[in-house]
DNA sequence: CTTGATAGCATACATTTGTCTGGTATAATC
DNA sequence: GATTATACCAGACAAATGTATGCTATCAAG
C-alpha cells in the first residue's frame, strides 16, 4: 500500500496495541496486520519489534502467542480485581455463587490479597444525604471491606436493626456512636444488640455520566 | 496424578485463570496444564470447557490462542479498561512515549464505546478545596474524558493560562465561566485566549486507605 | 454387579501464530 | 550517483496452541 510518514503509523499501532492490552486482549501479530490492512505479516511485526526496541512495548516469552505487553505492567496493570456491586446490603457471608449484584467494580489492589479480595470487598450504592459533609453524595458507590472491627473515625457500613447505613464511627468511652456528616442529622447511639458492623468504606466513587 | 474431590480442582483452576485474565495475561491450555501438573493437555482443556459450560468463563474465537475470557464482557455489562493516572495535567496531545503517570486506574466502560480507541480517558488528582460543594475533595482522583466541548453545568478540567483546574462550566450569554462549588471562591471568567477545555469529568474517586 | 459420572492420562492432528529470508519503493543524506 | 534508512510486500517455515480420539481409574447410585 501507500507509504505513510515516518513514525505516524507506528504511533497508531502503539495506541491500538495498548488499547487491546488494557482491555485484557493481547493482539497477535496478524491481528495488528489486519487492523492496519497490511498485506504482509512482517510489516506488522517490524512495527511491533520497533516498539519493543524503543521501550514502548515489552515482550513476554520468546515465540509465545500474544506475547506483547505494556512495560511496567507489574505495577499498576497487574493487580485488578472485580468486586461485586451489590443491590442491597448483604446479610450473611458473601455468597460466591449467584450473587445478587448489579455488576462488577474493577478495583486495583496493590497488596497480595488480590486473590481473595473479591470475597472481602463489595460495592454498595449510597442512599440519603447524611454523609454529604464527607463528600459522599446520594447515588455514590462506596467500596466496602468486610470487617467486624474498625477504628474511631473510620467511615463504616453498619446495620442498625433492619437498616444499613453509611456513617462515621465514633467510640466514646467504650460506646459506639454513628455520626452523620450533615448538620441535619443527629448522631445515632445504637443498642448493641441491634448493631452490627458490616465493614469499612475504603473507597468512594461517583459516576457523573449515565452508562458508565 | 491422584484424583481430587469433585469440583475442587475446577474451582482452583477458575481462580487461576481469572487471576491471569485480570492481569491481562490470558493463559493457554498448556499453561493451565503445567500450573496444575496435569500430565495431559486434555485434562486442563476439559476443566476449562466445563467452566465455559457453567458460565464461569467464556471463550473468544474458535481455535484462537489464549481465547478464554471472563464473562461479563459478552453479557453486555462492560469491559475493564486501565486508564493512566497522570501526575500532572497533560498540555498538548497525550504523549504516547513515556507517559508521566503514577499508575493505572481500572475503569469499567459499559456501552459500545469501550473499544473506541479514540476515546481518551485519564485520571487526575485534585488539588485545592474549590469543589468541595460538589463532593470533590482535595486528594480525590477525577477521571477525565478528553474533549474540547462541554455542556453548561458539566464539571470540566480546563486550562487557564498555565494552570489547570477542575470547575463547573457555565455558559452565560455565550461567555465561558468557571464556577467553583465553594462560597470562598469567586467565579472565573477566563480570557478566551488563555482558556482551553481539556476534558469532562466523568467519574470521581476517593481512596480512604493508603496503599490502594 | 452394572451403570453413569467425574478425574485424569496418552497421543495424534489441525490451526494459529511467531519468525525468517528475500525483495520493492520512496525519501533523505553523503 | 551511491548510500542509508524507512515503509512495505511475498512466501515459506517452525513453534505454539487448540482440538479430537481413545483409554484407565475411582466413586456413588441403581
Amino acid at each position: 500500500m501507500g507509504r505513510t510518514p515516518p513514525g505516524q503509523t507506528r504511533e497508531r499501532i502503539f495506541r491500538f496495541v495498548r488499547q487491546r492490552l488494557l482491555n485484557g486482549q493481547p493482539p497477535t501479530v496478524r491481528e495488528v496486520q489486519e487492523a492496519f490492512s497490511f498485506r504482509s505479516v512482517q510489516t506488522a511485526r517490524e512495527h511491533l519489534e520497533a516498539l519493543v526496541e524503543t521501550g514502548h512495548l515489552s515482550k513476554e516469552g520468546g515465540g509465545k502467542a500474544r506475547g506483547y505487553r505494556l512495560p511496567g505492567a507489574g505495577r499498576g496493570a497487574g493487580t485488578t480485581v472485580l468486586v461485586p456491586l451489590l443491590g442491597r446490603v448483604p446479610a450473611g457471608p458473601l455468597d460466591t455463587a449467584v450473587e445478587e449484584h448489579e455488576g462488577y467494580l474493577p478495583l486495583s489492589t496493590r497488596r497480595a490479597h488480590a486473590d481473595r479480595a473479591d470475597e472481602e470487598l463489595f460495592g454498595l450504592r449510597v442512599h440519603g444525604e447524611s454523609m454529604t459533609g464527607a463528600g459522599i453524595l446520594p447515588g455514590d458507590v462506596v467500596v466496602v471491606r468486610r470487617q467486624a472491627q474498625a477504628v474511631s473515625g473510620d467511615i463504616v457500613v453498619a446495620r442498625v436493626g433492619d437498616e444499613a447505613t453509611v456513617k462515621r464511627l465514633r467510640l466514646r468511652s467504650g460506646r459506639v456512636e454513628l455520626h452523620a456528616e450533615n448538620p441535619a442529622f443527629a448522631p445515632i447511639v445504637p443498642d448493641p444488640a441491634e448493631f452490627e458492623l458490616l465493614g469499612k468504606v475504603v473507597e468512594v466513587r461517583r459516576y457523573l455520566e449515565e452508562g458508565r
